[in-house]
DNA sequence: GTGATTTGTTGGTTCGCACAACGTATCATG
DNA sequence: CATGATACGTTGTGCGAACCAACAAATCAC
């Protein structure tokens, strides 16, 4: 019933370290952990005993003194990260320390169902997987456009793919010979900002996304990802903005992501379906060119307007440390003023608005292939040794009932 | 360095089970927390030499087999809670397991500035101490009614009372010669419904508390309550529900707490400022004898619609497992009918909504009092034997400097 | 009463971390 | 370039704390 508890927690806290600092000295570890020199160097054997670091002796000189090993990642062991989107499936191998080894984005022609998006995705991992030899695939992470119960990693509803209520970890994992689990994809793009972007280090914070589908988000209580009782927490795209407002997708009436639609700032500054650089680049050309009290000013400033009243309720609510921005909110961002940029936070109450800083989100493109990597290494770093009970939030490759 | 981190967190956690479930069993022990019984044992053993917990023979006899000693707390600790107010200071002991053993309402003539505050509750801890002789008062909490940093526990506006920047906790500390601890009274009304009342066993809870000043709030994410970057968490009483709605207090406009006063409900039913339980049963009685479609009903109505408003935002971000209300919200829901009940969460996304139940407040006017105890419980729950390092969170009773 | 069941108790075992002493590699200094 | 200071890795030992197995005790069912 016990398996090392205590073990296997400092396993896991030195692999973790290892993968988020992407490489840490020894001595680094014993500062970090609080744990004794030589059980540092008994619980870095037995993880490279098991394959899952490497010890150098690159590390740059800091100083006087005996010179600590570099503990890195082997590469050994990879992770699949998957994001079905409309037209694209988006697959990429991801090592421990969330670098993209490995990536093919796999056209469509019309939006995939769930049977489609298994079979090109296991297909297509098979291939990556093959010219990596010398690593193995583990497990697996899908970033979802859409509702996905963390329990099971069934889609609920993912409305831009037509998806509803489809078991989509259970099948994937069946396919793969690995365990899968799936969140939805703000959620992922969340952790990836935590882990290795714009929100290092912050134990509150509040990630908004603006895209194509609409605004999802994600939250960090505590330094750990929440996502409420089911898996669906993060919604800040349906929060109320104006009870006079349009009615939404959701059926409600007033949404925020009804009145601050990506496609709306895509048109102003005349584009179509542009990816979030192509915005934002954009977006700051028009801004400079254009005159102030112009079209895309005003609906900068519309945005932003309606954006300062739903982030007054998060705020307010959550008193976060650390406010992320991505996708055309991002662009959003970049394109405000000074004063525009103090009145994001303006309405909510000063003490806690004093604590909050906006960021931009930072890892662009490879966001959600990332923050679904960090989903699939879960159980991996929780239990290196693998030595412990299934976890619960995670399908494993067991012969599922058809 | 080490001190015993798990034997440390193995206590706490047996004391934690004591204080929750106001006494268990053994057996009970072991089933909750995965040890061995002679491991149980041993931990209990620990606890009652250092005059946390007796053992007794009185358990409920649960079936076959050796029945299992009870471990209850033993009442030689107990800590003070107190609650300035505009017109009175309530001050309590409380013991383990969360009863009040003693409790006195000193009645103002005038609002308490912070120095009378710290001077009243110190004696008046004292005297209730005296009372008890054979206990010690180990600890206090506060719940001030504003917004306090969980840091210092400095009160860094307290519109009700008038204070603004007022260190509490240290002055307090150095009163009493006792570790203090200060937290904002929503916060600990949520604390005290999350272990004793109506939030029980929820993971993830929102609580929402009319008052005469205001609504405030408190959460609980993963089972602990969250708090936010510096303490000021919850404040749903200022999210944005009509852009077009009133000024608020705070500078804001159209606040839920500027849109569903306390007061507008205690005038409807022709009262002026009646406490928690007036109002209610005022409000029910005045909503059977009026027809529908009267002034009750319509400011019932008008409240639970701006209320569904803000909830809306609230439960699409967390995804709550339960939502508790308390104050003027309670009589409110009391008040509701089967459908204004429904749509309280109705423009909720049915997958958030679908995770969460509403429930009444549970605790009274016990509530605050209970609440304080709870942090003030914390530290010592935490580290039982008292050897582990100083909490941050709690200011220790070293002398001040002026 | 007798057996089944559940739990407390006791002594021995094991796991895993700390600690101290020592070996080793670098930097600073003359 | 030798020496000391500093920081770190390595090794063997000790100990805290949990587990385990065997036994004793208290209840229920028949």
């Amino acid at each position: 019933m016990d398996a090392g508890v205590v073990r296997r927690r400092n396993l896991s806290a030195v692999l973790e370290l290892v993968h988020l600092r992407r490489g840490v000295t020894r001595a680094d570890l014993t500062r970090a952990l609080g744990l004794n020199r030589s059980t540092i160097g008994d619980l870095v054997a037995v993880l490279a005993e098991h394959g899952w670091v490497d010890e150098r002796d690159d590390a740059p000189r800091s100083g006087v003194g005996r010179p600590s090993p570099r503990v890195v990642a082997r590469d050994a062991r990879l992770v699949a990260a998957i994001n079905p989107e409309l037209d694209v499936i988006d697959v990429a191998l991801v090592s421990l320390g969330g670098a993209i080894v490995a990536r093919r984005r796999v056209p469509l022609s019309e939006p995939p169902t769930v049977a489609a998006t298994v079979e090109i995705s296991a297909r297509t991992v098979a291939e990556l997987a093959a010219q990596h030899p010398e690593s193995t695939v583990v497990a697996a992470g899908v970033a979802v456009p859409g509702l996905v119960r963390n329990e099971d990693g069934l889609v609920r509803l993912a409305p831009r793919l037509g998806w509803r209520e489809e078991p989509l970890a259970a099948p994937l994992a069946a396919a793969l010979g690995i365990p899968v689990a799936a969140a939805n994809d703000a959620h992922l793009g969340s952790r990836a900002e935590q882990s290795f972007g714009a929100g290092q280090g912050a134990r509150t914070m509040l990630y908004l996304n603006g895209g194509p589908s609409g605004i999802g988000g994600g939250l960090v209580v505590d330094g750990r990802p929440m996502d409420g009782a089911a898996g669906y927490a993060g919604e800040l795209g349906h929060a109320s903005v104006d009870p006079n407002g349009p009615l939404c997708a959701c059926g409600a009436i007033g949404c925020l992501e009804a009145l601050v639609p990506r496609a709306a700032l895509a048109s102003a500054v005349g584009l179509e379906h542009p990816d979030d650089d192509t915005l934002e680049s954009a977006l700051l050309t028009a801004i400079v060119a254009e005159d102030a009290g112009g079209p895309v000013h005003e609906e900068v400033a519309r945005q932003l307007r309606w954006l300062a009243i739903a982030l007054r309720g998060a705020v307010n609510l959550l008193n976060p440390e650390r406010i992320v921005l991505g996708g055309h909110l991002a662009a959003l961002w970049r394109a405000a003023d000074r004063d525009q940029r103090a009145s994001l936070l303006g309405q909510a109450l000063p003490v806690n608005a004093a604590d909050a800083t906006v960021e931009v989100a930072a890892l662009g493109g490879q966001r959600l292939l990332i923050g679904a990597a960090e989903l699939a290494w879960d159980g991996l770093i929780a239990d290196p040794l693998g030595a412990g009970e299934s976890e619960s939030a995670r399908v494993d490759a067991v012969p599922v009932a058809p």
